[in-house]
DNA sequence: TCAAAAGTGTTCCGTCTACACCCATGT
DNA sequence: ACATGGGTGTAGACGGAACACTTTTGA
């Protein structure tokens, strides 16, 4: 069978957007670019679909390229195509994003691009339509995790309801009533309590808990009142 | 400045699904393939990418030239990219979808490529992976719909409340309790009752509405609560 | 004993559900 | 008069918001 003729064939590339929480603030991912033009700049972690992988593959090919980082659940949300959004030529990009803790995949990280982690509103300037990238992908993330139980994945295997809290208001750069949220978060039945305590950030010390993952996993799709006014934040 | 060198460029095509209401039922609109391969198979509105456009551009420039249908207001939705999903040559294609009341782009439509509109449970084979992306475009469209205003948009400029529940029990493939439905939808504040009635498909006769555009507008993002359950549907 | 953080109880209120019932009108 | 579909009223359950209060323990 023949190709198609006639028609242009462009470059396609996918960025990922990695979302950190170091168990106090949000923080972005990004690495320094190794190729010109830009080279040294930071830039999310980004490179080209080759022939023969899927997005998806690329994607997560390119995210350990950069980072040393593996398996980790990245989402396509959302295709960049100004015409001249590279000044070298034309290039699509398919923006992926995901959501870590950070310490987990601490001993991942490989140096080679310099991948440093950045707090949200101390974020360096990114190269192209990259800062466009994440403040989509940022509310993209506020909405999802609004609706569903996104962000337990991002606190280790086990941890307590005000870790939790502090990483939704993180996310939504807001306070929420700590005795309505630990409610709330039980009543949703996701959580198994287990008879440790932390007793690093108070006296009294917060129980630790785990996800109980058979019901997360039936219930990933269920909707969540944690967030109140979501609307708010979008 | 020069190219990127050593790149595998791809061809890109957009493909629209538009999803329409013809104030009973749900269908989809499609069209015949113009080129080989599968000529003449059922397909959806796809076409390739050029060089200075942005895919928006070209899902309305596409939807224009298969279909004639101008100015209709798409969603860009999901990247479609296993390397095999064309036999031809390796494409990737950025899925769109719409909503429209058919009858108000009913004299738009062209006949150069045939199109025509199915019920979604007589849809024809398409080609590719044409069903897959109608498939999720239908899931996207109840996700959507059951928290936002959306279907709104699919109907004429004055409609009755139950019309309107006729569309949404249409995409959910279900039944609502009447009585709540319309009490629901009028607390929303998003209608404006007219003093004319439709007396064709009750001798009572049902009050027309039509869309308070500002309130709307303003409103667009808010969360209703339509659809008891909607987890249900995905 | 006191301070600080975790977490529970309680009250108020608005919203959803289910369903009885009333309304308007063509036949 | 009565059947039909459109719509309102109402009672009970439920869940969220606000906030007083109790619990635990280190200093």
């Amino acid at each position: 069978m023949q190709k198609y003729s006639g028609e242009t064939r462009i470059l396609v590339a996918t960025d990922c957007i990695i979302f950190g929480f170091d168990g106090f603030k949000i923080k972005l991912l990004v690495v320094q670019r190794g190729l010109e033009p830009e080279k040294n700049k930071w830039s999310l972690m980004g490179g080209f679909i080759q022939p023969s992988e899927s997005p998806d593959d690329a994607a997560n090919r390119i995210l350990e390229l950069r980072t040393g980082l593996k398996n980790v659940y990245m989402e396509q949300f959302h295709v960049f195509g100004r015409p001249d959004r590279d000044p070298v030529e034309r290039t699509l990009s398919i923006a992926y994003f995901a959501l870590i803790d950070i310490h987990k995949y601490e001993k991942q990280l490989s140096e080679e691009y310099h991948p440093e982690w950045f707090l949200l509103n101390e974020m360096p300037e990114l190269i192209f339509d990259h800062a466009e990238m994440v403040k989509l992908a940022l509310r993209q993330l506020r909405y999802k995790a609004a609706l569903h139980p996104l962000l337990f994945q991002l606190l280790p295997e086990k941890f307590t309801i005000p870790q939790l809290q502090a990483l939704y208001e993180g996310v939504y750069q807001t306070k929420f009533d700590d005795r309505n949220f630990s409610r709330k978060l039980l009543s949703t039945g996701l959580l198994v309590k287990l008879s440790e305590k932390d007793k690093l950030s108070s006296k009294k010390g917060a129980f630790y808990y785990q996800l109980d993952q058979s019901h997360y996993e039936e219930n990933f799709e269920s909707f969540l009142n944690l967030v109140p006014n979501p609307e708010k934040f979008f």
